[in-house]
DNA sequence: CTGACTGCAAAATCTTTGCAAAGAC
DNA sequence: GTCTTTGCAAAGATTTTGCAGTCAG
């Protein structure tokens, strides 16, 4: 896993590559991704970043906006839930899928290789140029099922 | 795949047995979603019902309403898109997932048995116990990469 | 300095809800 | 007749945008 330091200059060569600036809020937000393993609404990271930092000022908008940076620039990658949104995660990690619990919402990540190579094999026989890739299953974790 | 009155009559029974009523905005809403074998979003359902049915009235909600009744009678299924909310289809057909264009918006299905198993023991695996999953491939389609 | 970024509030989307009238059974 | 459904418009929820002031480089 990538070292916070590394990360972060990641980070800043890719605004420094767009003409864009380095602020205090850009930091907090990749800060916190990178700190807080798990996935996370833009109404979440807004409300965590602000109770951690009385301090600071922050605005949902730039929440979003910078999440949709990182987006971008694949620092970060989010899983949609409908019309409940989305879910940010830090997308520097080896590429997964998710197990989402209905009940309680918990969400474990698995990697399985059989069924990445599939997807290729799928994508070519549809002359498909495949970008991006998700999987989600959905139903009841273990504790839930009790 | 199921004949229309089939399907008309499965509805009329999962109608009668929860009390509720057969109208003629549910009638038709079912029959679009048969008679058009692709993925719509409730918008579109609604402006292409009334354009075909110019003499009936139907308003937007009872649209959202009557697809979220179809899809927990497991008659249609949606898919979502983030922000950009869902779209539905009719849910009666085989299980199968989603190649989706980013550019053109086309949607193909696919259906792959290595897949389907592996998830089957990935649920397994983590205790996990399945009520649904969806993969989706995002990319170009063929046409898209000309 | 200059142009990008920010917070704010307003706007835009998409979806749901309250309600009185209409319709199914 | 009774109880559900409907359309409408208003309300919600989530995300985006316009703008004037602020800040990074």
């Amino acid at each position: 896993m990538i070292s916070y330091p590394l990360l972060l200059e990641k980070f800043q060569t890719i605004l420094k590559e767009n003409s864009l600036k380095f602020t205090k809020q850009r930091e907090l937000i990749l800060k916190f991704l990178y700190e807080n393993d798990g996935h996370f609404t833009p109404e979440d990271i807004y409300r965590l970043i602000k109770e951690e930092n009385p301090n600071i000022n922050i605005g949902i908008a730039t929440v979003y906006r910078t999440l949709t940076l990182l987006e971008t620039s694949q620092i970060a990658s989010s899983i949609s839930f409908g019309v409940q949104g989305k879910k940010y995660e830090l997308g520097l990690k080896k590429h997964h899928d998710h197990l989402i619990c209905n009940q309680c919402g918990d969400i474990i990540e698995f990697f399985d290789e059989v069924i990445e190579e599939r997807q290729e094999e799928i994508a070519k026989k549809f002359n498909f140029k495949m970008i991006d890739h998700t999987m989600k299953i959905v139903g009841l974790c273990e504790n839930c099922q009790k």
